[in-house]
DNA sequence: ATATCAACCCTTTTT
DNA sequence: GGGTTGATAT
């Protein structure tokens, strides 16, 4: 039984117990939100909800991941797992999936990411015959992607006025007739990109009452996470499954909405109040993470925005040290001022290096705080760029797998059609998809009988597109006959990849190869994961539809050593550092120069600088330099506003700051030049260990070379006289107690208590582990 | 069909 | 500055 009132405060405890009807819970950085929700779903658990008819929805797998895990210390893995908890995204998508057919889909649709929805847009604009210099692909894909945030269809599109005229504005007046046909042709090609998974659930909804009403029946209870992100699609979903119970709490904070740029709306949260009558509104105000500085800094930069949700957030932890503005003359000036001050914290307070974190506006500042790290020799992980999954070799992979699963898959099947090379040029791809298109098929029903559909091309050609397709079928054939990891495997082989890519051995292929490695190892772990928990699904399919939803963050371990942190402020939300450093607080950088002309964008900078603060427990720094290389041109820069806007009595402003800006620019070029050229050499010569690093840091480094990936053996010893009391070593849960021993023969399980894992069930069946005496 | 070079374009990015 | 893309040459 859980002690709700010792673990909690007095609002928090309010929130948790309150579940009579709707509620907003309004937290505060650093206010516990996670453990309001953990504790709030085990109260559930505990009154008599089953798992199965709670819904909560996070915004990453991260998050989801972890309050499961948490919940699971709580009440047991065996409630915890039948939670309906996810992502909004992977959530829907199961439910799309089981109903599939009612929206003219089938169950094993592709999920294009934004790189193949562009891919295809960039092919439809060629198709219309449009230049591709005012289509752009990337401002299609935002308005498309807009609009069906918006719920609005093809067919509506056409006939809405606003947008025909911001389109013509923008002398793009086709881009409703590019939305139909991107609409059609991924229906074609039995796809949906992230936003039908949203668009698609709530057509699903709205055009079948019956199939609502179950999924009404069956969700009890629905929760929302950072409800100030959601969009206008997530808004309305959550409005109709909750509609006939009104059993639902959403939990956010106004002050940390940043992702407006994604469709994001404030006004969700901000009106929620009104769209559920009688909602009872809980405010989590004290914050357990930072100093009362950096709490009352943070506030009094907040105050300075119009928009937001009255709330008081304070601090008790003790007051601690001012707020440490830092000015450099040059961008890699401040690098050098911003590790040394690393150097010296960590030594005189002996902080360790993860607990330090530099945070940016943009990506493109890493570079030069990479730098100045390295030449001090202080280790550190970089997040964000280019994620695992969207290195070409593994798009590559992935395709086959695509293509394989849902032949339809356009996007998968230009990719692969011609790799490794097989002499089908981009003439013949042309030529099919013109087929394809005024056929209204598939690219690949036109493979099945190019003769059929008109299709003018020679013998040759048609010999080697018939071997393809021979090739695809046996791959297909094999879906149904081993899981994920035998197929891939041997698809990977048959498909000629493994030839390409360890022909060469060259040293920048060598990392092509490793991450290969290490795609098929994540497909064995996916699969002994799955068989080790009892869940049979671990069809190639199964591992697509996972993957797909997948992002970089979700598979790191953040546990990797002694590391200082560099990430953009976006991804920093959520997390806490004991010490963290703003940089590059400059006008045009920070707040962004897009922000400039609409007030609106400027509260949501000024929020992202909110967030930034509020990520640290100790000391907080912020740094700005007066010359900045800026797309290669180096440019002068005034101090943020941002600057002026936070109490300067939290501040440590140095002598010569921001009063006086114009001080000394010629000096401070001077100092550019001089220190800049040695290290740019430098560091271009060793341009290619950076990129090696950056990829070995964010890839985990238990490669095996790929002759020796096969199925590791289950211990298969001793496992059938496993007793409860024992201790076990398991291969990647740690240490851990058997608790019970349970079933016979096939089904025989144990749960174990791990150290640091939890508890689990285990199919010992399919169970790694070793007992320890 | 590949290689090479010039022209382009730049935010943030949970899915 | 730098990474990617597209046109051109071979």
């Amino acid at each position: 039984m859980i002690n709700y009132i010792d673990e909690l405060n007095e609002s928090q405890r309010a929130a948790v117990l309150y579940n009579d009807g709707p509620s907003l819970v309004i937290a505060g950085a650093g206010s516990g939100k996670t453990r309001v929700l953990t504790y709030k779903i085990a109260y559930l658990l505990e009154s008599g909800y089953e798992p199965w008819s709670i819904l909560a929805l996070t915004f990453t797998n991260k998050a989801a991941k972890e309050m499961k895990e948490r919940i699971a210390r709580q009440v047991g893995e065996q409630s915890a797992r039948y939670l309906w908890m996810g992502t909004f995204h992977s959530v829907f998508s199961r439910i799309l999936r089981t109903e599939a057919a009612s929206i003219g889909f089938t169950a094993n649709f592709t999920i294009y990411d934004t790189s193949d929805s562009k891919s295809l847009i960039r092919s439809i604009v060629k198709e219309m015959q449009l230049d591709d210099k005012t289509y752009k692909a990337g401002a299609i894909q935002s308005r498309i992607s807009n609009a069906k945030n918006h719920l609005i269809s093809p067919g509506a599109y056409a006939m809405n006025r606003e947008m025909a005229e911001h389109d013509n504005a923008c002398k793009m007046g086709a881009i409703g007739d590019i939305y139909r046909r991107y609409w059609d042709r991924c229906r074609q090609a039995g796809a949906m990109d992230f936003d039908d998974l949203l668009f698609y659930t709530f057509i699903l909804f709205s055009e079948h009452p019956d199939i609502l009403r179950k999924y009404q029946e069956q969700f009890k209870y629905i929760l929302v996470d950072e409800y100030q992100d959601t969009n206008f699609a997530q808004h309305n979903i959550v409005l109709q499954l909750s509609k006939l119970r009104q059993k639902v709490c959403v939990v956010g904070d106004d002050a940390q909405s940043i992702y407006s740029f994604r469709g994001a709306n404030i006004d969700n949260i901000l009106k929620f109040t009104k769209l559920y009558q009688n909602t009872q509104v809980f405010k989590l105000e004290q914050n357990y993470r930072s100093t009362q500085t950096i709490v009352c800094a943070a506030n009094s930069l907040i105050e300075k925005n119009r928009e937001q949700i009255p709330k008081e957030v304070f601090s008790e932890k003790s007051q601690g040290d001012l707020i440490g503005v830092i000015q450099a003359y040059s961008d890699v000036e401040e690098g050098d001022i911003v590790s040394n001050r690393i150097m010296e914290l960590r030594m005189s307070q002996h902080y360790g290096y993860n607990d330090f974190a530099i945070l940016y506006r943009t990506n493109a500042q890493s570079r030069i705080f990479e730098e100045a790290l390295r030449k001090r020799n202080l280790p550190y992980k970089i997040y964000g760029g280019l994620s695992f999954y969207q290195r070409k070799e593994i798009k590559d992979v992935i395709a086959y797998f695509r293509l394989s699963v849902n032949p339809n898959d356009e996007e998968a099947f230009k990719r692969i059609i011609n790799y490794p090379a097989r002499g089908i040029g981009d003439t013949t791809v042309g030529k099919i998809i013109e087929a394809a298109t005024s056929h209204s098929v598939s690219l690949w029903e036109v493979l099945g009988d190019p003769l059929e559909f008109g299709l003018n091309i020679n013998k040759g050609t048609h010999t080697k597109l018939q071997s393809f397709r021979e090739l695809m079928e046996t791959f297909i054939s094999m879906l149904t006959e081993g899981n994920a990891y035998e197929v891939s495997t041997a698809i990977v082989k048959q498909a000629g990849i493994v030839n390409d890519i360890y022909q060469d051995r060259q040293p920048e292929n060598m990392s092509r190869q490793e991450n290969i490695e290490e795609l098929m190892n994540g497909i064995h772990d996916f699969c002994a994961m799955r068989e080790e928990e009892g869940n049979e699904n671990i069809s190639l399919s199964d591992f697509l539809s996972e993957v797909s939803l997948l992002s970089d963050q979700d598979t790191d371990k953040s546990t990797d050593g002694e590391k200082i942190t560099l990430m953009t402020i976006h991804s920093a939300k959520g997390l806490e550092f004991r010490n963290v450093f703003i940089v590059g607080l400059e006008e045009n950088l920070f707040p962004s120069s897009m922000s400039g002309d609409s007030p609106r964008a400027m509260e949501e900078e000024r929020r992202l600088f909110y967030v930034a603060l509020t990520r640290a427990e100790d000391h907080c720094f912020l740094s700005y330099a007066k010359i900045r290389l800026h797309y290669g041109k180096t440019e002068f820069a005034n101090p943020s506003r941002f600057l002026r806007d936070i109490d300067t009595a939290y501040l440590q402003i140095p002598n010569d700051s921001v009063s006086s800006r114009q001080s000394d620019e010629p000096a401070g070029r001077f100092r550019r030049e001089k220190r800049e050229r040695p290290a740019r050499s430098l560091f271009n010569s060793e341009r290619e260990t950076t990129k090696q690093n950056i990829i070995n840091r964010t890839v985990p480094s238990n490669l095996t070379k790929m002759e020796n990936i096969q199925p590791k053996p289950s211990s298969g010893i001793a496992i059938t006289n496993l007793q409860a009391g024992e201790q076990i070593e398991h291969e990647r849960f740690g240490i851990g107690e058997v608790l019970r021993v349970e079933g016979s023969g096939e089904n025989l399980k144990a749960t174990v208590k791990f150290r640091n894992a939890g508890e689990k069930q285990l199919l010992l069946k399919f169970a790694r582990f070793k007992v320890i005496s």
